[in-house]
DNA sequence: ATGATTTCCTGTAGGC
DNA sequence: TGCCTACAGGAAATCA
């Protein structure tokens, strides 16, 4: 699932193409999830210029010359591509748009159709979605900030890093990763963390972030990058996905459990529980 | 208000 | 082989 580094690997995909350009058409499907919902997204991007791409949390933001932006969720299945005119579009395309001087399409499929798109001042988009709600950006602080914010919550573990509230950009393959490498049980509770236990997972987290960027993201369903190439991330998971099989640290079996309604990979030895719960 | 649960979706995996 | 069902999950909506 498109997750920090899968967004950040897609902005920087298509930062060097489309960022600068005039938008010369655009068209969206009447399934996608779009605010406004009257169609006017399409008609919004038309003749405007697409001055700047950049992500915050897992939302992608393209800012226009009019000052207003478009918002892009990728959701579950969302895939943000570039493709040649020439090439007909697949299913599930709920968004295109042409730029001015470029023989390819920027293409938004979705085929489970969770992802979102959004075109509004910036203020308007964090009233219509969670960006106004977000928590830190985890590469734009230091893991002392980071773990003040997480003890500063009474969530368990997953459900604080799912939520990002506190910290922005984890879904559940990167708060389970990072869960692991900090040795911290999904279950505990944010506030009940040592300012230890806390600077270690916020360290923990930026790490696997950065390197899942790097390495081009994870492609477990769908996801790919701007230009259709699969992630490399995915064989870096110590836990995620990997239940049944040896936990790379100490060789006892990988549990899978349910956490705030989400599959939980943990190794019950590394991750001790907390008491209760 | 806060936290927990449900809902939206369809491709894929697994069972028979 | 092919049909069928269960399952996956981000974030908004809904419930308690």
């Amino acid at each position: 699932m498109p997750e920090l580094p899968e967004v950040e690997t897609v902005v920087r995909g298509l930062q060097p193409h489309v960022e600068g350009r005039l938008v010369t058409h655009a068209r969206r499907s009447k399934l996608l999830r779009a605010l406004p919902s009257r169609g006017k997204v399409a008609r919004g991007l038309a003749q405007r210029r697409l001055d700047r791409l950049w992500r915050r949390g897992k939302y992608l933001l393209g800012d226009l010359d009019d000052g207003r932006t478009l918002l892009v969720h990728l959701g579950m299945s969302g895939q943000l591509v570039l493709e040649p005119l020439e090439t007909g579009p697949r299913r599930h395309m709920h968004l295109a748009l042409r730029f001015e001087g470029l023989e390819a399409e920027l293409r938004f499929y979705d085929p489970r159709r969770f992802g979102r798109v959004a075109l509004g001042g910036i203020d308007e988009l964090a009233e219509w979605t969670g960006l106004g709600s977000l928590g830190l950006e985890p590469l734009e602080h230091d893991a002392g900030e980071i773990a003040t914010a997480i003890r500063s919550r009474s969530k368990r573990l997953k459900a604080l890093l799912l939520e990002g509230t506190a910290v922005a950009g984890a879904g559940n393959i990167y708060a389970d990763e990072s869960l692991f490498r900090a040795g911290l049980h999904p279950l505990r509770v944010a506030s009940s963390l040592t300012r230890r236990e806390a600077v270690c997972l916020a360290g923990e987290l930026q790490g696997v972030l950065r390197e899942a960027i790097s390495g081009g993201g994870s492609t477990i369903g769908d996801y790919v990058r701007h230009d259709g190439r699969r992630g490399g991330f995915q064989e870096e998971h110590l836990v995620y996905g990997r239940a049944g099989r040896p936990c790379p640290r100490c060789g006892r079996k990988i549990r899978r459990l349910e956490v705030a309604g989400r599959g939980t990979h943990i190794c019950t030895r590394c991750q001790r529980a907390p008491r209760k719960s």
